[in-house]
Parts: C-alpha cells; structure tokens; sequence
RNA sequence: GGGCGAUUAGCUCAGUGGGAGAGCGCUACCUUGACACGGUAGAGGUCACUGGUUCAAUCCCAGUAUCGCCCA
C-alpha cells in the first residue's frame, strides 16, 4: 500500500506507487470508509454557530436507474456540498426517492401479466402490496448507483414519497388545502390516457408533430352550408356547435341559426366566439366540448351540451354502425361514411400537426370530461412567482427566469386525482347521504363511510419534499436548523416539475418562507454531436459503463467541465478518457512529488526561490478565481482553471524547474513548497474529483481525511507579481529555443552545448533551469556555435551538432518577419488616425504606442538574424 | 402560430467594444529516471449573411438565413 513519502524524513523517499491511477481499486474502499465515519451525517445541533447548508435530492423515480442526466445533476450537487463542508458548514445532503405512481403501477402490471394476471384478480389491498415487495426487491436500484458517482448524501436520512413520514405529511397539508378551500373536486375536461387509465397533468402529456390528415367536411346543406376542418373526424359524432368569429363577414348569417350534423341526423347551432381565428382554415371550426379542451371552453361559454362519445378506452360508445370501434378505427370509417354522402370537400394528408402522448406509454392522450379533484392553483402560483419576483428566491442562471415566470403566471388548476391503486390514496371520505369529509391526520373518518377510490398524484407528495424531508409537519431540530434548504439543483427542462410545484406548496405549508433560497438550473447532457440521448436515437451512455471504464472522478470531471452556466453539456467517450488522463496526471504529479519527499510540516520556507515564489502566486489567483466560479455556479470555469493550472503551470513548469531546485541545497524549501502547491490544488478539486483527491491528499499529508480538511482561502500576501513576471519570461526564451531547435530536426531529448549570455537579464539567476529544460550543456574546449538566437535580451549561441538546416531557419525567420510588418503596418495606422487619438482612452493609445515599439523591435531582430544567415 | 436562445478551428464549446481561445482530433519528432493515460514543437478560423452605430465591431443595433428549446 501507499506509504506517505512525509514520514520518511529528509531527501527521496521510497514510494510505492503504481505508475498509474486505478479507480476501481480505492473508490468503494474510500466510499466505504467516508460512509463509515458518519463524514456525511448531519447533525442539526452541532455548533449552532456554524452557517447551515442544505440540499434536498431531486428524488429519483423508484424504477429508475441512473442516466447521464442524474450524474450531471448529482455531480453538481455533490461539489456544492462537499465545498461547504469543507468550508466548515454543517451541511446535509438530503437523498431519497419518489414513488412514481404511474410508471411503478405499470412495471408491476407487467410483471403481473407474465403470471397471466391482472391487478383486478389480485384487488386493491393485494395489489399494493404486490408493488411494496416489488419496491424492496428490485426498486431503487439508483441508490446503489449514486454510490458509485460518490454522492455524500446523508444516509441516515433516505426518504421515500410513500413513507410513514411522507404520508403523514401528505395527509397534513390535504387537509390543510380543503379547508382552506384550495382543494376542490369538479367535472372538468382533463388529459385522459386510454391505456393507464387514468387522467394526467397538463405536465404529464408530451406534445410532439405526427403525420395525420386534416379532412374538410362541409356541414348543413345548400344555404346553410358551412365548412369545416379537422384532424380528428370520428369526433364528429359528439360535435355539439360550429363556432366562427363574430366579425367574420362570411358567416354573420348564419351565427344562431341550426345546420345539419352529416351522420346523425342532429341539428346544431353555429355560435360566434371571439377564440376563433378566421384565418385558419375556413374560419368555421367544428365544436365537440367532450372532446377537445378548446371546445370544452366554448361550450361553456355559450350553455352548450357536451355529447361523450367514447369510453374509458377510448372506444365510440354511440351512433350504430361505429359504435366498438377504436377511435383510430372510427376515424377511416367516419371519413369514409362522410365521403359516401358526399360531405368531403378536401382532405389533407400527411397532415403534421401536434399530438399529445401520455408521458408514461406515449399513448395518444384522449381529452375527457370526468369528476376530477384539482388544486386552486391561481393563489399559490402568484406566491411562487412573487418570491423570485421580489428576490427571496434567486434562479441561476439569471435568463432562466422568464421561463419560470412563463409557467406560473399562467398555470392551470392541477388536476391531482389520478385512477390508480399505488400511491397515497385521496383523504376524503363520503357518507351515505353524500355528505363529504377531509379528516385530518390523526382523525378517523365516521363509520360506514367510504374512502375515495382515486390516488394522488406523485407530484403531489414530491411537492413536499424538501420540508417533507425535514420532519414537517413536526417542528424538528433539522427543518429548524436547514429549512430553508440553501439550493435545488436540477435541470431546466424538468423546472416546472419540481420548481413550481415545491415553491407553492414550501411557502404555503411554511407560511411564506421559500423552499430553498436559489435554484440552480443545468442542461441536458447531449451526445458529441449535441443531440439529445435517446434509446431509440441509440446514443444513450451509461454513466456506470464510464465509471468502470474511467472511473467516478472521470466521469465527475466530464460532466461538470462541459457545465457551462445554462447550457447544455455534451459528452463522449474521448472527453472521459481526457479526464481519466487529468486524473492520472495529478496521480503522477503527487507521485512524484513524495518520491522526492515533498511535505506539508510546519510554516512555508521564509527565504523561497524565484520559481517558488512564482507558482504560490499563481496558486492564490487561483484559488481565488476557482472559488468564485464555484460561488456563481460555474463549474466549467472552475474545472478549466483547475486543469490548466495543475497540467500547464505545475506539471509542465513548477515540476520541472523544481527537478533542478531538488538536486541541490535548496531541495528542502523546495520539498515544502511543492508539498503546499499539491496540498492545496487537490483540496481545490476535491469536491470535483473526490476519489482521486483522498487518495493522493491522505498519503502526500498524512491526513485522515480530505473530506473535511479546509477549503482554501487564498493569501494576498503571497501575490508575487514580479517573480511571475521573471518566470514568465523565462517561459518565453525556453519556448522560443526549444521551437529553434525543432525546427533544426534536434530531437527533444538531444543534448547540445550552448553559451548562453544574458546582458542585464534577470534569467541570468536561472541558468541550472533553463539549461535543464532546454537540454543545453556548458559549452566545453572547442565549442563553436553554429548559430546565434536572440530572445528575450539574452543571446542563446549553440552548436547544433551538424550542419544548421538554413532554409528552415529563414522560412521561420521570414514569417514572423511578415507577422512584425503586417502588426507594424496595423498600429502605426492606427496611430495615425485623428479620431483615435482624439477619442480612444489614454491606456488603449499607449498600449498600441507599446505593440507597435515591440513590432519594430522584432522587425530589427529578424532583419539582423535573416542577414547574419549563411548563403544557401 | 407565440416566446426564448444559438450560429466562433475538423468536432464540442468558452470569450471580449481596442492583440481570435480551450479540450479532443490532426502533423512532425521523441521511451528525456513522475506520467506514452506521457513529452516537445507545429498547422488550422472573412467569428452565419447584409446593413447600421462607433476613432475602432466577432462583441452593440436592425434585418435575413439556418438550427435548437419551451409553450399553444
């Protein structure tokens, strides 16, 4: 196993390990041992003093398992809460899940139908609890899964929608909503699915285009003729009205006269409403108020009768020869009947237009007129505006407001009843003599009463979740201590699912304070090519197969690098194995770093080098700047600063400078200092990349944990702007030489003899590093340079070891040489312009000044070095 | 149909009223005692199009085209 390279005293260590990072060998080990430890565990009575941090899970469906869109979501809320605890807040992660009425009911159906049964052979009792064995033997399969992400939820506090807890709480605010008379039940129009069953919200129902036909069908006769278009004829049957505009000149006649209705022999009226746009088709629109949510409104508007024409499953009930056809059968036979009679007068066909789908078996939806129990939405949705209205609630990123506002301003009462045995089962009972009671929840309803035999939708107790979760109704410690939750986490497309619905039932079941103080709303994960993951697209990834294959922190790291602020995030396999190679890089870098026995004992070195100097600078901007990318959500910034730092300025420089610093007496200092870098760059990206980040930060320091060792806080004092500056010219001459030297055809590793002279260079105090990372030698007896190289005011003359190649050097010398002329040429008109010096800011014009003295600066150093070339 | 957003390197995306960036991919060279899951160097863009504002536009404004997403 890892020995920490600390405890080995002075100078290289003994390390043992292995020269590649393996994931799937520590992260359930650590997992286990942070889950152990109660690392996760809140306690809402610790330190009163300390600031509070909270999030509740978006609960996971019961039957789902994880997906990329999970991970994102997880991996956000897994960095926001390990960064506050780190910081030293008493932090819960709540997780959970819910228990998805609709979608549990049908896996456990299926099931059912395997044995050749259906739930009615079982009953309701027997049904339920059918599905609750179903739930403890394979549901919530996603727990596991978040497991493996590295989720540090904590466990202590799992809940489900179903619960005793959930239940009670359910019960509470039912009760509380009846009375206060926002819960009422009324015969409405609602989204029906034929196949569940049930009626759905207006949220459940997926719109999307599919090819039809639009028929035109002429109704009445002769005078009275008037025509109409449709995409759904079988509906005919129930049509009660035709409605036109009432400034529609072309129909003005007709408007309270009777027509005839082809096939039924019935006479309707043709009544005028304002809704009816005269430009779309004929501007006579036929009215089925039983069928169409649209008609359903005129109906009401003008007294007319709503005719049903179909079952529960979606089969015609009425009018001979159609009645037991499906309504998809009705349709041909319909149109068929009216072509018979001559009632066709155009028909359209592929027709796109927008069908709705059930969410859960993507049935066409078939809107329905039935008894249904809805919530007054209109009070409690403009609460839930007004709190991110008047700033209470903050929604990041900030344009993603108007989406919200889109949907609460203007939300319809939510239909809550559903026509389903799994979930809680709506707490109103009836009596005999029709009386209706709501008990509440420690009441018992009177005897001989009969419950409801619906249950309530599963957004319903998903509503409650994050104080639901806290214990409410009860006044406990822990809804005392982290109500109001600090942030929800989840992605835009899925806003008005939990959004809305938790912000109206959080202020209104906890008097008026919010839910949780901001919500942070993501992408979707896409595919490399940023479509969206589909199974029938076949670009699906699972985030497990990426675990296995990379590991957690890889994936972690894919995910949240492509998080830009609002946008979605796409992923491929190539981007997992980028990040493997990031993790793999810091492995190597800290295995290095304890091979030669870097340390985090005692204060930093008083007296540090240059180099040294420069990258603890470098490391306070960079705390800085990835603190407060995290602060604002911006996770994509904070993993690039982190990766560029770690792999471009550590690895790439500070290593390798201290290579030199190690060999010689300023190894101790230099020990410490690397010690202090890594310390703190894995503690920075730790709740990124947390698997990894234990590992590397327990051996380098000897720590318990970095789980909760402190966030760091970065330290103006140590800002070196004039050691940054040295060290990055020194990054300048050594590029430049190295470029020289490829261009040359030396091979990277090949040593040459070089005079290096330095004029006034403050670099003269670097030699041993510069030499290093150019592969140069102290020139010995002998040596004759074969070509002279001016950068940076120092005069690199070397021997290249062979004839130099003199064309490349010009073609490289000629074109920087026409890049110097063509800026020269830019910035001298620029400052020939009247109008820019008259208007633009003094530090633009000097700045230009300056660009256009290092241009001809450039110009008279490549002049000199193409002239000093040899002929040929 | 209504609303919102996007268009920048081969792909996916950052970005700013004043010097076009990243990751991956690509080219050449290289097993240099942390790492080939690596190193060094390099190539590659009329910043969708057309106008306008400005000393200055990839960025601001208007229009056009194309593509997304949400809603009806």
């Amino acid at each position: 196993m890892t020995q920490p390279g600390n405890e080995r005293g002075h100078g290289a260590a003994d390390v043992d390990l292995p020269t590649q990072y393996r994931p799937a060998e520590v992260e359930g080990r650590l997992y286990e041992r942070w889950v152990s430890a109660g690392l996760f565990t809140a306690d809402p009575g610790r330190d009163p003093g300390r600031p509070a941090y909270s999030i509740v899970i978006p609960p996971p469906n019961v039957t789902g398992s994880l997906h990329m869109g999970h991970a994102l979501d997880h991996s956000i809320q897994d960095t926001l809460i390990r960064r506050r605890r780190m910081q030293g807040h008493e932090t819960v992660w709540v997780p959970g899940m819910d228990h998805a009425g609709i979608a549990t009911q049908n896996v456990v159906e299926r099931e059912l139908a395997k044995e050749g049964l259906s739930r009615h052979d079982l009953g309701r009792e027997r049904f339920v609890e059918r599905v609750w064995k179903w739930k403890g033997e394979s549901g919530g399969r996603i727990l596991g899964q978040m497991r493996r992400l590295g989720d540090s939820v904590d466990w202590s506090r799992e809940a489900f929608t179903m619960d005793d807890d959930r239940a009670r709480a359910v019960r509470t605010i039912f009760k509380r909503l009846f009375d206060d008379g926002l819960i009422h039940r009324a015969e409405r129009i609602i989204n029906w699915c034929p196949r569940c069953l049930t009626a759905l919200s207006d949220i459940e129902v997926e719109h999307a285009d599919r090819e039809g036909e639009l028929v035109s069908i002429r109704y009445g006769n002769g005078a009275d003729e008037i025509v109409v278009a449709t995409t759904r004829a079988e509906t005919m049957l129930g049509d009660t009205a035709v409605a036109v505009h009432p400034d529609d000149e072309r129909y003005r006649h007709l408007v309270g006269r009777e027509i005839e209705l082809p096939l039924t022999g019935r006479r309707i009226p043709v009544v005028a409403d304002e809704h009816v746009d005269p430009e779309f088709g004929t501007g006579a629109v036929k009215v089925t108020p039983a069928h169409d949510p649209n008609d359903f409104e005129i109906g009401r508007r003008h007294g007319l009768p709503s005719l049903s024409v179909m079952d529960e499953r979606g089969v015609v009930t009425a009018h001979g020869p159609f009645e037991g056809l499906d309504r998809f059968e009705a349709r041909p036979a319909v149109v068929a009947a009216l072509r018979e009679e001559g009632r066709i007068v155009k028909e359209v066909r592929p027709y796109e237009h927008s069908v709705g789908h059930c969410q859960r078996c993507a049935t066409v939806v078939e809107p329905r007129v039935s008894l249904q129990w809805f919530v007054k939405v209109a009070p409690l949705a403009k609460a839930a505006g007004d709190a991110v209205r008047d700033g209470r609630v903050a929604i990041h990123p900030p344009e993603m407001a108007a989406r919200y506002f889109e949907w609460v301003d203007d939300m319809h009462d939510w239909c809550i009843s559903r026509q389903l045995w799994w979930g809680h089962r709506i707490p109103v009972w009836y009596g005999p003599d029709g009386e209706v009671v709501c008990p509440g929840p420690d009441e018992e309803p009177p005897a001989g009463y009969t419950q409801d035999s619906d249950v309530l939708d599963t957004w319903f107790s998903s509503a409650l979740w994050p104080f639901s979760t806290l214990g409410w109704p009860d006044k406990t410690p822990s809804l005392e201590r982290f109500y109001p939750t600090s942030v929800l986490v989840t992605g835009y497309d899925i806003l008005f699912f939990w959004v809305a619905r938790m912000m109206m039932f959080g202020l209104y079941a906890m008097d008026g304070a919010v839910p949780f103080r901001t919500i942070a709303l993501h992408g979707m994960v896409r595919d490399q090519f940023g479509k969206k993951m589909s199974k029938s697209f076949g670009n699906v990834i699972d985030p497990l197969d990426w675990i296995d294959e990379y590991g957690a922190d890889a994936t972690r790291f894919t995910l949240l690098r492509g998080a830009n602020p609002g946008g979605d995030v796409p992923v491929a396999e190539d981007w997992a194995q980028g990040s493997r190679n990031f993790c793999n890089k810091l492995w190597n870098a800290t295995r290095f770093a304890m091979i030669n026995g870097a340390h985090v004992r005692g204060d930093l070195p008083t007296e540090v080098t240059t180099v040294d100097a420069w990258i603890l600078s470098r490391l306070q901007t960079v705390i800085a700047e990835v603190d407060a990318h995290l602060e604002a959500f911006d996770f994509a910034k904070a993993c690039e600063t982190l990766y560029h730092f770690a792999w471009d300025e550590v690895c790439d420089w500070y290593v390798e400078l201290a290579k030199v610093q190690l060999a010689d007496e300023r190894a101790e200092s230099t020990r410490r200092v690397l010690g202090e870098v890594l310390d703190n760059l894995l503690r920075l990206l730790h709740p990124v990349i947390p698997f990894v980040t234990e590992e590397l930060w327990t051996s380098l320091t000897g720590g318990d944990t970095i789980v909760t060792a402190p966030w760091p806080a970065a330290d103006a004092g140590r800002a070196d702007r004039g050691a940054e500056e040295i060290v990055e010219s020194l990054q300048r001459l050594v590029t430049e030489v190295r470029r020289f030297r490829a261009d040359q055809g030396l091979k990277p590793g090949q040593k040459v003899a070089a005079a290096l002279e330095w004029g006034d260079s403050p670099l003269a105090a670097h030699e041993e590093g510069v030499r290093a990372l150019l592969r140069v030698t102290v020139p010995g007896d002998g040596f004759a340079a074969t070509a002279s190289l001016p950068v940076e005011g120092v005069t690199v003359r070397l021997d290249t070891a062979g004839a130099i190649d003199v064309a490349a050097e010009r073609r490289r010398l000629e074109k920087d040489l026409a890049a110097a002329r063509k800026e020269a040429g830019q910035m001298r008109a620029k400052l020939g312009n009247e109008g820019f010096l008259a208007k633009a800011p003094e530090a633009v014009v000097a700045k230009n000044r300056g660009r256009l003295a290092q241009a001809e600066a450039d110009m008279a150093r490549l002049e000199a070095q193409l002239a000093a070339l040899p002929a040929g």
